[in-house]
DNA sequence: CGCGATTTGTGCACGTCTTCACAAGCGCCT
DNA sequence: AGGCGCTTGTGAAGACGTGCACAAATCGCG
């Protein structure tokens, strides 16, 4: 995750035109909002509740009302939130009114499925490059982009900025890649690999671990398994559980 | 805290004891110290300082400490932690002692390279069987196994026991996969679909979204760049750039 | 115009997670 | 044996995140 320093303490001057530095809690959900508000826009809502926002984000409706309070007062009351005013403050916070060029390294197996994932580019963001360590697979064109080799990133980092870097090499490469990606000034980093990498200060690195997650999944599994062994009530025994069970981010079943 | 149990006597027949409610942050960094602890073991090293361990690991060595007091005293105090048990009693407490079979649903791109991902493989899970709903995908061969209908699962389901659903669809059918998975039994879901699932209560869904990843990243980048403009410029708006918003729909592009 | 229905925004209390700091325990050396 | 250095395990305190409950604000309608 990212570390970040909180600068000096300035009092508060006045309105808010800027960003009033969110919790991170709050900017890991504003996109899943974002998500379901142009859903909603798709289907010809132009207000919505916090109650229908936060069923469609999967939240709880207190929760994105506090959410939405940080980046000011963007709704009505005895009304909701104007849906395409809301999707225009949440990109603006987000950084998304401008598209963003992300440089993808490792064409593998999964690199080779992200250079293809559609879901980047209709989110704002362009793969504006990939490269790759073998040179059996540069030269290799993916969705009507080159493969190039992973030491001319910073040529292609010169012509074009890079927003953001991913990684989708094997563990062993990672640190290298993510050396480089440093060097050439990039100061985002999403990591598929499974290893930790060492940045300097200021650089943000996410990672994203498939097989962690399904450990993750394993333990709740095995979990459920040795409650179900347990005496007494079989069967559900899972709603007899008090509030704390699964304390994970899972969505709740959504009553109707 | 509550007492720590006694991995207890192998001749017992008889599980694990009861396993005392872990945090569920915890539980999210044990997978990762498994990994570390693996290489640890493969370079030769039988024992590791809480410090040695949290560097590997990524994380500050008191989190580290206090994560593993959870499931009970498993180091040597002047020493540090021995290697294999400690791999061992994760590997328990994970519930990775068994091989988990895993059905994955939805070949598509991203489906496909999960399908080859051998990171799965080699953290004890094993992928059982792929479904797609295209019948133009019914029947390629991936990694030696046969891509079957969706409609097929709950057959196959009544032949393997399968431990966790992965949901690797666009976003308009994930729902329905969901449902299906949950009939068959599934009660642990890994989804990749950029939406919300409803699922029944006892059922735990994780969800995995690689554009979410790059938004949070793009706030970061966002912050950074508005903060080496300098302080003195107080009030710069915004919005002041709405010529050609990108702000595309979240419409998927349904390939099945 | 005023009133009631509705919904936002938020103060407050509670639970969870993180970090510090240190006592307790272990091994080694003299 | 005894002392010394090192490391674990753990209270305690603080930071952070969550959810309740309600006042404030707005709209629609008679």
């Amino acid at each position: 995750m990212s570390q970040h320093r909180h600068p000096g303490a300035p009092g508060r001057a006045g309105a808010v035109p800027t960003l009033p530095d969110l919790p991170e809690a709050t900017v890991a959900r504003l996109p899943e909002y974002l998500r379901a508000l142009h859903n909603l826009a798709d289907s010809g809502h132009e207000t919505v509740s916090s109650e229908g926002l936060a069923n469609a984000a999967g939240v709880n409706s207190a929760k994105l009302r506090k959410d939405l309070s940080h980046l000011g007062s963007y709704g009505t009351r005895g009304v909701g939130y104007d849906v395409a005013l809301l999707i225009e403050q949440i990109e603006s916070v987000l950084g998304l009114t401008q598209c963003r060029s992300v440089a993808l390294v490792g064409v593998g197996n999964l690199g080779h499925a992200l250079a293809g994932y559609d879901g980047f580019a209709t989110r704002g963001f362009r793969i504006a490059a990939l490269f790759d360590a073998d040179p059996a697979r540069v030269g290799e064109e993916i969705n009507g982009l080159v493969v190039r080799h992973v030491d001319e990133l910073s040529r292609v980092a010169a012509e074009q900025l890079i927003s953001i870097g991913v990684i989708a090499t094997p563990a062993r490469a990672a640190q290298a890649v993510a050396d480089q990606l440093v060097a050439v000034g990039v100061t985002s980093i999403l990591n598929f690999a499974p290893c930790v990498l060492s940045v300097p200060e200021g650089v943000d690195v996410r990672k994203v671990d498939l097989a962690i997650e399904l450990q993750i999944l394993s333990f709740h599994e095995h979990r459920k398994a040795s409650l179900t062994a347990l005496p007494g009530t079989a069967g559900s025994a899972l709603t007899a559980l008090p509030g704390g069970l699964a304390a994970t981010d899972t969505q709740e079943a959504i009553g109707t």
